[in-house]
DNA sequence: GTCTGTGAAGGGCTTCACAGCT
DNA sequence: AGCTGTGAAGCCCTTCACAGAC
């Protein structure tokens, strides 16, 4: 994930100034996690909901309650004890965690079918990013109007990123033209990538980079598959289908 | 992730046959990066080469060499003491832990834009999966060609999963019809879905389900840059700026 | 009594360093 | 001499159980 040197040193986990300890030691894991509350928080504001037990939390988000509060807990005190959380208050505090509060401007470069679905996301504006430019190296696309937006010749990518004031790049070409894509966001000063090739590119070590890849998510999917049936020889145990009672619409506090 | 009763016990760790220990014991993040190596080997037998070392993979596929090694201990030897691996072997090796060459058969649910990139995404069929059927509900896209196969109503799903012996479900719809979906593959009998999702689906536990959110993928982004951020504060230090020499075509021997 | 926040115990994964084979 | 395979040490994360606030 790095380029050169040996790995970056793990060194730095000296807090700077004692006021903002809020980032360094969070775990990755519970990041990931923080990530998805955030989303079950929000269905459950839209709902109505104003307080929220670890409990009730924790079952809609598919983690134990233990678990939950532990990952809260990074963040400082969010609740009040003998009651639970308040919603929205809590919904702020790891938004700000997540420094989703800063309005993330994105670039998508690469608007095929996937960059297409990708662009016509709504889920995006509705977490805290915008997205600012698309483009793409087809001149038969160069100019066409997606969702609102037109799209740019990829030779105009590292002048627009400046001009967009852009702090996350998506990668969504084939494969062949990742590598290059991938140099002019970080030759604009990207420092944010999230990219849907398989390839691994080569980044310096100041970039932060994410990669998606669905013929690996298959691949891993298809491991526990297997992994399942030897536990499980045969056929689907009686005990496992019996399903308990779902989760969905708890005892959540309404106005 | 699993609906209802207390978690499923974690117990189950002793192996049954002395014969077959390949998949039980192995750690779910090494299954992660198997699949991650054997992308890698691909590309190394497209370009010739017949052996390669630990440390070259390594390098190719962003890890260490040393959880490279370990990664690969749990299948048993593959390589070859003073010389490395033979790419061939290696990977008919992982292919064979993963299960992929069972051939699995996949069904697409939603043929929006993202169905659409999944299903005209070459890298499937390159690694040991076939699309089998795709579905949809929108009346104006049912029997429409898509890459050479016809979209199915998704009425017909659930016969047309037994008719079609398919192992893997694919959901790629929108959020208000996802558990819906979700309910008829697993109805049909399937064990294995993918989701494009966000919403945390209830499923039985002897089903095995993989979620890829977009929009998390981009917090997590997010939040690192935040954090790298706090570690070198206003500028890109010059050292993080200067990479070291690339592994792209290390000394990989050739015929 | 209820539910949060947290020290401590436990388990799993990573890293190291080297024994062992060619 | 070179590179793999692996015990052992260390680290991170999860889980448990309960103290503490309301």
């Amino acid at each position: 994930m790095s380029r050169g040197v040996s790995r970056a040193a793990p060194s730095a986990s000296r807090r700077g100034t004692p006021s903002a300890a809020q980032h360094r030691d969070i775990p990755q894991a519970t990041v990931t996690r923080l990530a998805t509350y955030l989303r079950v928080l929000g269905v459950l504001a839209d709902e109505g909901a104003i307080i929220v037990s670890s409990e009730e939390l924790a079952a809609a988000s598919g983690v134990g309650s233990a678990k939950l509060r532990k990952d809260l807990s990074f963040l400082g005190p969010n609740g009040v004890r003998g009651v639970g959380y308040d919603v929205t208050r809590l919904r702020a505090r790891i938004e700000s965690a997540l420094g989703l509060d800063r309005g993330h401007r994105v670039v998508l470069v690469g608007v095929g079918n996937l960059g297409r679905a990708l662009a016509g996301y709504g889920g995006f504006d509705r977490r805290g990013f915008s997205m600012v430019g698309l483009f793409d190296c087809d001149p038969a696309l160069v100019g066409a109007d997606i969702g609102g937006m037109t799209v740019r010749d990829v030779a105009e990518l590292a002048d627009a990123c400046r001009e967009l004031d852009a702090t996350i790049g998506v990668i969504a070409t084939p494969d062949t033209a990742a590598q290059d894509v991938c140099d002019q966001l970080v030759g604009a000063g990207l420092r944010c990538i999230l990219s849907f090739s398989p390839l691994t590119l080569e980044i310096p070590d100041h970039v932060e980079m994410r990669r998606v890849d669905l013929a690996m998510e298959m691949q891993v999917l298809s491991f526990n598959l297997a992994r399942n049936e030897e536990q499980s020889p045969q056929q689907v145990s009686a005990a496992s289908v019996a399903v308990g009672a779902s989760t969905r619409n708890g005892s959540v506090i309404r106005p």
